[in-house]
DNA sequence: CGTGAGCGGAACGGAATGTTCCGTTCCGCT
DNA sequence: AGCGGAACGGAACATTCCGTTCCGCTCACG
């Protein structure tokens, strides 16, 4: 792929394998946070050093895959901060979040990798895009709800889970429906706010 | 213990470790449902064998604390019964369930163990008596609203967990209330409503 | 046709864990 | 006081699981 060269077919099966290694570390983590790389590789269709000659272990694997679900929910934070009115813009944003399955692939692979600088800032980042989403969104949400309220209604759609993953995404919105109705309504919300330091304990060791 | 007679210290002693172990082996495996043995052991301040004089080995004791949390769905469901206005009976159940998680001992320890006929007896009155609630509280709920749909709830509300215990109960206190304003909200959900055979996944194999 | 990049998967080492087993403690009775 | 045995603590054991290594094969490329 250097200067141009035309790309030899080996290198062409290789990319192939890039791809189907990384779809199905996807799968199989959002599936079980635990389960073996053995499974990895069976599920993509090659053998075990496949696995090794791209990542140097298990954990730079999930460290990028992670990194690639932060990236995906920067992304959908950024295209929904699109539209136009504030409400609509925040709905879509959780609702394309919730059906990427996002959720699954940041915060419960946290603790199996030390994260490095550069995940660190686009985790930061990926908090202001959701917190100014919020901000837009405010007229429209009921009086106490917090952006660490946000992360704990994603995490509660990503607890929906069946072994069909289109029927889970068509469940997901049914729900993330409710809670998007249960945002708008009423009066404040019970007990002290959620904090940031609360929610980030599964990255703390 | 045998005619009457008072009590030995001993046998006192080893009552008070019977409570410990069971307490501990709920704090155990809410936590964490693949936790060892001795991690329960160590957390009730007593040796292994004292487990293994009590229960043949892990799979009974699992199933017996399973069977407990279902019999304490099963009485919060009478409890609340009692209420004379049907919406508020319903809330009331679903706030005692979910206060008391008993979702983290009956759906997340399936599969981890052969239920007994008796346990599937309970579990069908268990759904009755949910079933019984939802209706009553019908005219307050949104239309497409199902039983189906209570189970997920509840599982979502089992997804908000935090280090400290207490704080996790009042944060699910909290989004619980944003569940049941989106439930008496809006009109009809999205999607196919979901069917026991789905959620009923865990339990088969 | 020789070569080595890429790969498959058995083999390895060690950690985790359910279960057993044996020595110890100490209550309660004689 | 002396003893029987229930209850117990926890080391030892057997087994499974899993991350990682490594050897040999294949075949595209030069």
């Amino acid at each position: 792929m250097l200067r141009g060269m035309a790309i030899s077919e080996r290198a062409r099966k290789a990319a192939l394998n890039d791809t189907a290694i990384l779809a199905a570390a996807r799968d199989v983590f959002i599936a079980d946070q635990r389960a073996p790389i053995s499974e990895v590789a069976e599920r993509a269709g090659v053998g075990i050093s496949a696995l090794y000659r791209r990542y140097r272990n298990k954990e730079e694997l999930l460290r990028v895959l992670c990194h690639t679900g932060l990236k995906t929910f920067i992304a959908a934070a950024e295209d929904a901060a699109a539209e136009p009115d504030g409400w609509t813009a925040f709905e879509t944003f959780l609702r394309t979040v919730v059906d990427a399955d996002v959720h699954s692939l940041t915060v419960h692979l946290a603790g199996t990798f030390t994260p490095t600088a550069e995940m660190d800032d686009d985790a930061v980042r990926a908090g202001e895009l959701a917190a100014a989403l919020l901000d837009r969104a405010r007229a429209s949400v009921r009086s106490g709800f917090v952006l660490a309220d946000v992360t704990m209604l994603l995490e509660m759609c990503a607890a929906v889970r069946l072994p069909d993953p289109d029927r889970t995404r068509q469940l997901r919105e049914r729900y993330l429906t409710v809670l998007l109705d249960g945002i708008r309504t009423g009066a404040g919300l019970p007990g002290p706010d959620p904090t940031d330091e609360e929610l980030g304990w599964r990255w703390r060791h």
